[in-house]
DNA sequence: CGTGGTGTTGATTACTTTCAAGATGTGTGG
DNA sequence: CCACACATCTTGAAAGTAATCAACACCACG
């Protein structure tokens, strides 16, 4: 099992534009664990502290209403960090969405690590915040277009982009059903704008029609 | 002018539940400023680096849409702090709502802030994903409720709500049109979950209907 | 080569927006 | 202190968009 992860890092991890996963100072360093897809990394209610980096995979960040209502608050890539919460408990659930690989940093208590911590706090913050306009002003077809945008920027701004997520992650990450998210697609094929090339992966030939959309 | 300000601090500024602003080490404090109801405190793409501390009064944070929609990403009373940004360029507008006082801080280039701007950072970022799954995920009259209970629990907790902005501004954070935010006060009213004392002041009655509704 | 999960498409329903008119409130000047 | 005027808010009717319900297609897995 560990032997088809390491192979999946050589495949998909770090795309050529992005740098090297930085390491935290003065974090303990664990090696990478690895998470089958749908495994729980963490749950809400947990206890926090520890700081989590994708090796390779994706990770959706969500929470749930009682009646089981879902939003995905957060996509990471490979790459990125999660897992810093406000207080000692986590607000949200974090799923690996495939196989996927995490490499735990535990901070020490007592440990300062605002000064590294911060600007990812803030990327994150103007990222939701930027979120928010989307779910809180555009339609069904500026929220695909503005979704297709982002995750291609997020993987260098190539034509060709990956989506390791199902129909149902973006719905929920868009705030609307998976039957809505399946109908735009088609539209925005129907137009010229993108061509599937499988169900999770996407050429975007019209960028600018894209931009426009998604403002 | 200022005298009618200072007479606002007297009247509405720190509830009785809240602790007394607190002040930022090392960086340099000026004197209050004032801004009239409307007045833009900051605009996107200004350059960033201050800290900004409410006095008294309200402000908003928000983004605008090419075509003139606008989302309010982030209301912020008295005590509360904003201002603060991912890299050197402010990415939000602020203005204030009513008469408003700031205080404004200016961080010397250089001093590192990270150790008091991360939990504010934290907080922010918590705030924003659960105000993704408002507008992702609920609807209406949800979305009102659970506006409402949020600013029962700033003012601490009490029956009588104070709504210092205006329902387009209430309109502009939940995604919502003004004429929806309306009809959604009239059913509340109608089922007794709350009373109308002013336009701008309301009375929690049912708390825990409106709880329920709101998750 | 089935079988269950995922995705697409169609028809209908439900909710929110839009358009429109009227009511209420607030601020100003007489 | 009252009256007018403008802005804000409320209410109603019609239209539009996305959700729901339902059936079928496709894909991946064992």
């Amino acid at each position: 099992m560990y032997a088809q992860a390491s192979a999946k890092i050589e495949l998909s991890s770090y795309p050529p534009h992005q740098s090297p996963a930085p390491v935290f100072e003065g974090a303990t360093t664990q090696p990478v664990s690895f998470f089958p897809a749908g495994a729980e990394i963490y749950a809400q209610g947990e206890k926090a502290g520890a700081l989590y980096q994708v090796e390779f995979g994706a990770v959706r960040i969500y929470r749930l209403l009682a009646d089981g209502r879902r939003q995905i608050s957060a996509f990471h890539l490979a790459g990125e960090t999660f897992g810093f919460e406000a207080d000692t408990t986590h607000h949200f659930f974090a799923e690996a969405i495939n196989a996927t690989g995490v490499r735990v940093f535990r901070t020490p208590s007592g440990m300062d690590m605002s000064r590294q911590l911060l600007p990812l706090a803030l990327k994150g913050l103007t990222r939701a915040q930027e979120h928010l306009l989307v779910l809180g002003r555009q339609n069904a077809i500026e929220r695909v277009a503005a979704f297709l945008v982002e995750m291609s920027e997020r993987q260098g701004g190539l034509r060709q982009v990956e989506l390791p997520m199902s129909r149902i992650d973006i719905g929920d990450y868009l705030g609307l059903t998976i039957e809505t998210v399946s109908r735009v697609f088609t539209r925005l094929k129907e137009k010229g704008v993108i061509r599937l090339l499988s169900l999770r992966s996407i050429e975007i030939l019209k960028r600018d029609a894209l931009l426009a959309m998604g403002e």
